[in-house]
DNA sequence: CAGAGGTACTTGAGGTTGTCAAATATCCGG
DNA sequence: CCGGATATTTGACAACCTCAAGTACCTCTG
């Protein structure tokens, strides 16, 4: 009864169970919390935001974005600043170290894993195609 | 520059960042927390485990998962057990209760989300080849 | 068999992430 | 101007996580 799983959901599944730790490694390569890591690459620059975005994004209490913000502003990654059309608002900005930081650590998470460069290009063509057609939500 | 990125891997990685919070989701439908229900994801019935390689599985410090375990033995889904072999070790085994829990939230799990179920049976198929390539480690 | 060194788990200190409830400051509509 | 919403902070508390140290046990070696 269980052993009827779709196939390629099982497949799928199981790949982002082994990729769950990606995102972790790479933000502690750069001495990032995984959150943190997520703040900075969430935080464009030329794109302040306001913490009750940031918490939207993150997915968490507004309540939590206070000693997140703190601590990568103790950091000198980010910066709170008051947002002139509303005083109950603080934007964050990314300040040019972050910048720097959030960078590099995209570059690192866009480098593909060697599972997809093993693919043969017809491969990677076919499943770039299948995935663009998951994502197409109409 | 940086918009070079193999476009396989661009989606993937977009899924992957989209399908971070499955996990979380559905351990709460069961009041467990991630860790919690990853817990119970891996230590299969009729496959006791002992601690350290759960720690091991789990990608984190042995101390950790004393707290861990504590908690899913209160609830009564888990237990410690000596192994009669070697006498510094707890072997875990899954609880009846634990194991109904377990059984649900696999076939949850299992659920493919209309993502999947939206792909034609042709996408579906080949989706399953290229993973199952991806997979394939030599 | 005795003791040395390694292994499995626990304990304790300390930090981050998360929640909820309450406080503060500000905005907006009437 | 006042009352109700909204943005952020604070405080209390719990889970998760690491490291260092402790305890109990195993195993190897002389």
């Amino acid at each position: 009864m269980m052993g009827l799983m779709n196939p390629a959901w099982q497949l799928l599944n199981d790949l982002l169970m082994a990729q769950r730790a990606r995102m972790p490694a790479i933000a502690a390569e750069f001495e990032l919390s995984p959150v943190q890591a997520q703040v900075l690459r969430l935080l464009e620059p030329e794109r302040p935001m306001p913490m009750g975005r940031l918490a939207c994004g993150l997915g968490c209490d507004a309540s939590n974005v206070t000693g997140i913000v703190d601590r990568l502003e103790a950091r000198g990654l980010i910066e709170r600043r008051p947002a002139p059309a509303d005083r109950r608002v603080r934007v964050l900005v990314i300040t040019p170290a972050g910048r720097r930081v959030r960078t590099t650590m995209l570059a690192r998470l866009a480098e593909p894993p060697v599972e997809i460069t093993r693919l043969s290009r017809e491969d990677q063509e076919l499943l770039a195609g299948i995935l663009a057609r998951m994502a197409a939500a109409d």
